[in-house]
RNA sequence: GGCCCCAUCGUCUAGUGGUUAGGACAUCACUCUUUCAAGGUGGAGACACGGGUUCGAGUCCCGUUGGGGCCA
């Protein structure tokens, strides 16, 4: 018990879940699976106006959906608070932190003031230095008091996992509010109370929040409890090399499960921002991962996300998915785009694995399925204007409508006797097999590229290879018509 | 502005005093192919700068510059 690895996720509700958190999620997750340690949930909604259980369950249903299981919580701090209270008591007892009846407005124009003639401000203290008269007047006038935390006059230093040995002066810290007038705690004093309560081991948090550590550890300190170990993550940059935040585009974890991510490549990839195995492995499932995590291994420096390289191995993972897997987990993405119905799923089952096996080389994100495989669907597919151009005219329509009777005379409608009668057609006619080829598959799919064209047209079947092409060749007579008239 | 963190190809990274500085994505060329991909082969591409320490520095120290974060 004493030396068990307990870290926590502590996410505060803000109603969306940002991929910054699920990285630090993630290595906090890691870290204790791979010490055979706890990850705990731990709500941080002390700031929040309202957090609604709905905005909790976006962080859930994201940590479930990478298969980030928790072994305590969620806990709330909103539930907490007389368990703040309490430690803010012992520190005022002890003389470790004061009432302040300052106006906080007041003290923001100060400060502006300040920073606008270019000078550092700090809280000077002012009702640290009541006398108790003045003290007296101000609690009979009910003049709403935060307390404060005396910062004492010392240099503080920790060790940090990743960083190291970092240091500050106390003269840089100002004596921080630690709980307000309305008797809520701010973050640094509820983060050391529930880090010491629910016996968190390892502090894991991004490197925004190193600032703050210096103040926590002088809080640990003067109430006397034991201090974690800590480790700050570099962050996750956006391609200007900002913060990752919500004008970079896409950062909800879930946009990418609604963009056609899988969650093993999800984990895979941001594993890999800020820590890699040490060797050229790449490519790891969750539980190699796990093996080789090591918080020795994080690089310090901050990580520019990079969407290519996710979609590059997110279609990694779709190739090397089973085709029932892949039907699986295209399944909502075909009913959105009106490909399938439900009933299909029985009805059609080994047609549908066999288009899977033929396009799951050509899909980065499930979403693709749509722009490349409608046309094996619905007959609503588009053609390519470029394609169009080069086949839409009066000689290829004419190699075409030649070769259409050779088709509907295949018996044996198979890959191999679709291939035989293409090429014997061009050999008779003296044709490349490409003359026939390039323009049956535009009018067949719309496209100038995708699978194999004879495995393709087994798929989509012989009635309806015909009448798709009939119709273009009936379009282009219609337009030819129409244009001597 | 103050304080803090960071610095290897465009991007993610390997590298812990002696390496032709390795890999991956992206990019380019070739190859394979009915096409598009994928694959294969190859190319281009980095130690921010300046001082030290050392026989020897991407690697250790200091400074500068640059980037980022927090205070907001």
């Amino acid at each position: 018990m004493k030396n068990e690895i307990r870290v926590r996720m502590a996410p505060s509700p803000t109603g969306f879940f940002h991929v910054g958190s699920a990285r630090t999620a993630l290595y906090n997750w890691l870290f204790a699976r791979h010490h055979k340690g706890k990850f705990i949930l731990r709500v941080e909604d002390t700031d929040v106006a309202r957090s609604s259980e709905k905005m909790i369950d976006v962080i859930l249903d994201g940590l479930t959906w990478l298969g980030m299981n928790w072994d305590e919580g969620p806990y709330f701090q909103s539930k907490r608070l007389d368990i703040y209270q309490k430690y803010v008591q012992q520190l005022l007892d002890n003389d470790l932190a004061y009432y302040c009846y300052c106006d906080p407005e007041d003290l923001e124009k100060e400060k502006q003031a300040a920073y606008k003639s270019k000078e550092d401000w700090q809280y000077d203290r002012r009702c640290l230095k009541l006398s108790p008269a003045e003290r007296a007047e101000k609690e009979k006038k009910k003049i709403p008091k935060v307390v404060r935390f005396f910062i004492p006059n010392q240099s503080v230093s920790f060790h940090d996992l990743i960083h190291h040995e970092i240091r500050r002066e106390a003269k840089d810290i100002e004596d921080l509010i630690i709980l307000r007038s309305n008797g809520v705690p701010t973050y640094n004093l509820a983060c050391v109370v529930d880090d010491y309560e629910m016996g968190i081991s390892h502090v894991i948090r991004a490197v925004d929040h190193i600032t703050n550590t210096p103040k926590q550890i002088l809080l640990f300190e003067a109430l006397g409890l034991p201090k974690p170990e800590y480790a700050h993550l570099p962050l996750i940059l956006g391609h200007d090399k900002s913060k990752l935040s919500k004008r970079h585009g896409a950062v909800s974890l879930m946009s990418y499960k609604e963009q056609g991510y899988l969650p093993g490549a999800m984990v895979n990839y941001l594993s890999l921002l800020g820590w890699s195995p040490g060797d050229d492995r790449e490519m790891m499932n969750t539980q190699e991962i796990i093996e080789s995590f090591d918080l020795n291994r994080i690089n310090p420096a901050n990580a520019v996300f990079d969407e290519t390289k996710l979609e590059w191995m997110n279609g990694q993972y779709i190739y090397g998915m089973s085709n029932e897997m892949l039907l699986q987990q295209l399944w909502p993405f075909m009913i959105e785009y009106g490909l399938v119905k439900e009933q299909d799923n029985e009805k059609k089952k080994s047609w549908l694995l066999r288009v899977c096996q033929l396009v799951k080389l050509r899909l980065k994100t499930l979403t693709d399925i749509n722009d490349v495989a409608r046309y094996f669907f619905v007959e609503d597919y588009e053609y390519e204007e470029d394609g169009l151009n080069k086949h839409f005219n009066a000689a290829t329509i004419r190699i075409v409508e030649d070769f259409l009777p050779k088709l509907e005379d295949i018996e044996e409608y198979i890959a191999l006797s679709i291939e035989e009668s293409v090429r014997n057609h061009a050999e008779t006619n003296k044709l490349k097999a490409r003359q026939i080829i390039h323009p049956l598959r535009l009018f067949i799919t719309g496209r100038q590229g995708g699978p194999g064209l004879f495995e393709t047209m087994v798929l989509i079947g012989k009635e309806r290879c015909l009448s798709r092409t009939r119709r273009l060749i009936n379009d282009f007579k219609k337009q030819q018509e129409e244009k001597t008239n």
